[in-house]
RNA sequence: UCCUCCUUAGCUCAGUUGGUUAGAGCACAUGACUGUUAAUCAUGGGGUCCCUGGUUCAAGCCCAGGAGGGGGAGCCA
């Protein structure tokens, strides 16, 4: 049985076994206490080993990080604290822990030393924790589409068309990397690597996506994805996993609706089923907050900050108002920002965070940008000057979600192909999708990681993905 | 990639103006203690001061280069 299961029985004196690793160990003379866990809750269960029945050889083995399987029965506990503990009757040491050698010590560990033993940091309560939810997000995302009627679409990981526009991609070959065939021009021939062509890491399941609802109406992918930006901050990864829906005859319109109630009901489920979890993580949040000075510190909690978003409607804007809104601000009249606000330009993350942490306070869905900030495949406006783009960004973490209604007019997609740049005939299949049967759609994408972040209140992501990828760093 | 800060015991960090044998808390080991909650108390062991080179009678401290990490920016999800 497992730990949280176990916490929730009657003791009754009944025999039950834990396999479990070993968090402390307190000994007095003629009684030990071992906090076992097991990863299935954040709680621990308490075993109590009395005078002679564990021998002294076998008990000294019980120490930090060790893994072992108690034997016992499952009792009122006598001690404050917790309601029920096992009485041991005998301990079988499956893996010791030499004490002296491992890391994971009974007391704070900081992020950054954690990062770099990410083979053991599930280990501890703060990242079992965010492991738990971000769980619990992943199957709510199939429960939503499941239940809305979408269909769980897996678009390739390898892809043979550089013409996404999303950034820079991974190549996948498997020519020599030390003189690879050439051709004539003197460049790699990739018509000798394996798939005839140059092939790379998928950086959006999006272009295949549409090919999807165009034939099943509402999917959805969820996969990892990857992007080879020289990016070294807080936001982002190398490989990260992303959730993109996709809808026929959807317009921008809904796919606001959308994203706002797949987002709130993501949050709630979280809420619901990771009340634990998250109430460690707002306590372990607040503790870290009081090292910070007073005018840092955020005004609510985690949990009162995640029921926010629940409970209220996200803003809307065009980003044409948001411009006005930036002009109009006290940072832009004395001259706070660092970039200057112009219609036209492309929002810097301190535009961004004064809309949304300063402004509105609130989540924010910015849309409408002008055309030549955005990508090719975004419908234009009637005003020809900006497309139907839809972000949605969050406090502290800005941009969760990019989106848009998708041009279905093949002549109107052709011209901005044209214009920046992509060969027609390396996305012949997508434009196909308007030259037969068109139809108006819309979808977005969310950063999965972005979304857990929110949800556990951790500030960086690399600490919400099990083993992060980053420039310099795939250990692990 | 740019800006900025950091690197001293297993972990978190202190280390004065460059000056003898580099410190603390926690962890760990040993002992004490009839029920603890990251137990408590006592004692003890533990160091390539990130690396390379330089300045100096003398470098953890100053200078140059490099490596690793944090935060911010850009790119985006």
């Amino acid at each position: 049985m497992q730990i949280k299961e176990l916490l929730q029985q009657q003791p009754a004196e009944q025999e039950v076994i834990v396999k479990a690793w070993v968090r402390t160990k307190r000994v007095s003379s003629s009684v030990a206490f071992i906090a076992l866990n097991d990863g299935s809750t954040i709680h621990n269960i308490q075993a109590v080993v009395e005078e002679n029945t564990v021998s002294e050889d076998v008990l000294k083995l019980v120490t930090t990080g060790s893994c072992v399987a108690v034997t016992g029965k499952l009792i009122a506990s006598q001690g404050q604290g917790q309601a029920v503990e096992v009485k041991v009757k005998s301990i079988e040491v499956y893996g010791t822990a030499d004490p002296e050698k491992y890391p994971l010590q009974p007391k704070k560990h900081s992020l950054e030393f954690l990062r770099e033993i990410a083979h053991l940091r599930p280990r501890t309560n703060t990242f079992s924790a965010i492991l738990r939810v971000r769980h619990a997000l992943a199957f709510a995302i199939h429960k939503y589409f499941n239940d809305n009627g979408f269909f769980y679409l897996h678009t390739p990981i390898i892809t043979g068309s550089d013409a996404e526009g999303a950034g820079e991609m991974f190549r996948v070959t498997t020519l020599p990397a030390i003189n690879p065939p050439l051709n004539e021009e003197g460049k790699v021939d990739y018509k000798e690597d394996f798939f005839g062509k140059e092939t790379n890491l998928t950086v959006s399941g999006q272009l295949e996506g549409e090919l999807g609802a165009m034939a099943l109406s509402k999917i959805y992918t969820f996969g990892p994805t990857f992007r080879a930006e020289n990016s070294n901050t807080t936001r982002h990864l190398a490989e990260f996993w992303m959730i993109e829906p996709e809808v026929a005859f959807y317009e921008l319109i809904d796919n606001m609706n959308l994203a706002e109630d797949f987002i709130k009901y993501l949050v709630k489920y979280a809420l619901e089923n990771c009340g634990d979890d998250i109430a460690f993580l707002e306590k372990r949040l607040l503790d870290e907050e009081k090292t910070k000075k007073k005018e840092e510190q955020s005004e609510m909690s985690l949990t009162e900050k995640l029921k926010f978003v629940v409970e209220n409607t996200f803003e809307r804007l065009t980003y044409t108002e948001a411009i006005e809104i930036l002009l109009n601000s006290k940072a832009h009249k004395q001259n706070k920002f660092n970039y200057p606000v112009q219609w036209g330009i492309d929002l810097q993350s301190e535009h961004e965070r004064y809309l949304v942490e300063k402004h509105f306070k609130k989540p924010v869905i910015l849309t409408n940008y002008p055309k030549e900030i955005k990508a090719f495949y975004m419908k234009q406006d009637e005003d020809g000057k900006t497309v139907r783009a839809m972000d949605v960004l969050f406090p502290g973490i800005g941009e969760i979600i990019g989106g848009s209604q998708r041009e279905d007019n093949l002549e109107k997609l052709i011209q901005r192909t044209k214009e920046v740049g992509i060969p027609e005939e390396s996305i012949w299949w997508y434009l196909e999708t308007r030259k037969f049967g068109s139809a108006p759609h819309a979808g977005f994408g969310l950063g999965f990681e972005r979304l857990v972040l929110f949800v556990t209140g951790m500030s960086n992501i690399r600490d919400v993905i099990p083993f992060p990828r980053t420039p310099k760093s795939a250990e692990f």
